[in-house]
DNA sequence: ATCGAGATGTTACAACATATCATTTGTATT
DNA sequence: AATACAAATGATATGTTGTAACATCTCGAT
C-alpha cells in the first residue's frame, strides 16, 4: 500500500468517523490534491481529474467537492493564492489545530505549519490594541520555498 | 478645504514627486476608496464611481488605475479580501512601512497598523525554521472590528 | 420494493480580470 | 503655433473564477 493509498485510507476513515462518505469523486478529487506537489486553483485540479480519471468533471462538482472537503478539514482553502491544498495532517490523530501556510510565489509549493503559540499571542495583542479582535489565526503568508531560494541564490 | 481634499492635495504632490501624474479619473477613482469607510472589490468601486460621477468607465480603466495607484502606494490591494482599500497613510510625510491589514468579515471595514517588528521577527524566524523565507510581512488577518464586535455582543 | 436524503449532473449566468488595438490628451521640441 | 511623441484612456473581446437553480441518480434505511 502506497503512501497515497494510505493517506486516503485515513481520509475515510475520518469521514466514516463524521458520518459523512468519501464518495469516488470526491476521492478523486482529493488524490488529485495528494499527489500534486504544490497548490491547484479550482480549474487546475479540475483538468487534473479530466485528464487522469478520462472523465468530464463539471466545474461546479469541483467546487461542491472542495466544500465539502474543507468541512472536513482534509482540504485548505488558500485565498491569498486562490488555490487549494491536501491538508498536511489526514494521516494523523491528532485534533486538527489552525494552521499557517507558507505560500511560495515562485512555484506555489506550500508548507502547512504551526507557528509559536507565543507568537501568536504577540499578534492577537497587536490586534487588539488596534480596536479589532482576530477571529482566525490561520495566517497565509507570502514566501519562497526551498527549492525556489536556491534557484534565486 | 475639506479632509479628503487634503488627502487628495497629498496625493497629488506625492504624484508629482514620482514624475507621475494624478489625472482626473485617476483622482475620482482613488476619492472613491478615501470617502468609503471599507473595502471595496474593483467592480464595486466601478459602480461608485459611475455614480458618483455620472460616467461610465469602462472596468478595464478601474484596473489600469488600481494598479497605478497600488505602485505609487496610495491604495493597497488585499488579496484576502479580494478588495482594495486607500492608503491610510497618504497624508503621512514619513517613508510608507510595510503594512499589515485587520480586515472586518462583517463590514469589509479595514485598518491599516504596524505590528510590533519583534513580533515580526518571532514570525520570519519560524518560517525560516520551516525551510522558507518570508518574501512579504504584509499581513493580512481576519478580524471583527469596533461596532462589529460590540454588535455580535 | 419503496422511499427519502444526499450526491451529482446540467444549464445558465454572475463576478472578476486581462489582452489587444484604437483614440485621445498632455508635454516637449521646433 | 505646428509637430511629434509618450502616456493615458476607450472600446471590444475574451479568459478565468464562482454560484444559482433545478433535474436526476444513488445509496442506505425501513
Ligand atoms: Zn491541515
Ligand atoms: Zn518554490
Ligand atoms: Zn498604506
Ligand atoms: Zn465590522
Amino acid at each position: 500500500m502506497n503512501h497515497v493509498d494510505r493517506i486516503i485510507g485515513h481520509a475515510e476513515q475520518h469521514c466514516k468517523a463524521h458520518g459523512t462518505r468519501l464518495t469516488v469523486k470526491r476521492k478523486q478529487v482529493l488524490m488529485g490534491l495528494i499527489q500534486s506537489d504544490k497548490a491547484l486553483s479550482a480549474y487546475e485540479l479540475l483538468d487534473f481529474c479530466n485528464r487522469q480519471y478520462g472523465e468530464k468533471m463539471p466545474a461546479m462538482s469541483v467546487y461542491r467537492i472542495l466544500e465539502f472537503l474543507e468541512d472536513e478539514h482534509l482540504v485548505h482553502k488558500l485565498s491569498l493564492a486562490n488555490k487549494y491544498v491536501a491538508c498536511a495532517h489526514i494521516v494523523c490523530n491528532h485534533a486538527h489545530a489552525v494552521p499557517q501556510f507558507l505560500i511560495c510565489r515562485q512555484c506555489s509549493k506550500v508548507k502547512e505549519i504551526a507557528i509559536e503559540p507565543a507568537t501568536i499571542n504577540e499578534l492577537r495583542a497587536n490586534v487588539s490594541e488596534a480596536g479589532f479582535k482576530l477571529i482566525s489565526t490561520q495566517l497565509e503568508m507570502n514566501c519562497l520555498c526551498e527549492g525556489c531560494i536556491e534557484q534565486a541564490a
